[in-house]
DNA sequence: ATGTCTGCAAATCCTTTGCATTTTA
DNA sequence: TAAAATGCAAAGGATTTGCAGACAT
């Protein structure tokens, strides 16, 4: 699931299909936009470029080696990167968000496995035209959210549906 | 937003299309799934035909007549409620929930202003698609959720935009 | 009669806020 | 050195849980 939000922040540019984002170009966004590249904001974007999909915040403080910065931190981080467009948000079923480096292309899909909560990712989808619809109703400042669930085929084992769900059948 | 949940749940069958839902009909499933049907879920069913729509549960809440039951009760009925797929949830990007009735028909989906909260239903839209593709990988027990944000009309003006914002701009 | 709900209070979970201290530019 | 970021503690809001009493069947 995907909020694909339209920022208006003037820095808010992604960057170009092209050149794929680095660390060092995610560093300078961060300076154009007035930000201070620290500590915890580089082992952050770290995690997130390790990754490479979208994680929770609990996660990526974990990655943390030895948890170098508060948990609190890493919730600031984000929303600040978020607030530049340089990381995207998705908002689960369970009320919890994971983000991920937000490329220059569209907003990518999901599907989230209901017992593991892998996600993967899913092919073009297009809701432009729900969009324009909207538009044309006079709606303004645009954003959409989408999400698949499902059971992925490794956890349809015997085994797995004793597990505990990542997401809480009550949830989804 | 719309989870649409595939219920296994044996009694989870929805009304025909032809015959819409009655509140006696909707008592009569809960009967069928071994539920009781106690004065405070009539009330709470009561308030779901009324609207309509998707209602949040702190609005069923204070709808309830000088607030006839708890609001932990209010919770408890939707649970089961959607355990037997009475009712639909739907998540809200600022971790909260909407319910609404759940017909026979397909999913319906729905703008959400970002401003005052209020839901819209949008036309038909697809997912069948993605959905099928996901069956061929292999997944099982599909669902999604659909959502679209913006601002509506009427919360577009000035004086709206010092208003105190349903859903936290930062969240959505 | 009995297994199911309900209300109330308290607990939990995730996220945000306040503020003094540290850090970056 | 001035503005911005951090850590810690504490607040906040939504939802859940435990349990004794009330209720539907």
């Amino acid at each position: 699931m995907i909020a694909a939000t339209q920022s208006n922040h003037p820095l808010a540019a992604v960057s170009k299909p092209g050149e794929p984002m680095t660390l060092e170009s995610a560093c300078m966004r961060l300076r154009a936009a007035q930000m201070r590249v620290t500590k915890p904001r580089i082992a952050i974007l770290g995690t997130l470029f390790r990754h490479q999909s979208p994680v929770s915040i609990e996660q990526m403080h974990q990655d943390l080696a030895n948890k170098s910065c508060d948990l609190v931190t890493v919730y600031r981080c984000l929303a600040a990167f978020e607030s530049i467009g340089l990381v995207r948000r998705s908002f689960l079923h369970n009320g919890t968000s994971l983000y991920e480096l937000a490329t220059g292309c569209a907003p990518n899909y999901h599907v989230v496995c209901k017992t593991c909560g892998k996600t993967e990712q899913i092919e073009a989808f297009s809701v432009t035209g729900v969009e324009q619809t909207l538009v044309e109703r006079g709606y303004t400042q645009l954003s959409h959210l989408v999400e698949f669930f499902g059971v992925c085929p490794p956890c349809q084992q015997t085994s797995a549906r004793n597990a505990t769900p990542a997401i809480p059948d009550n949830r989804v």
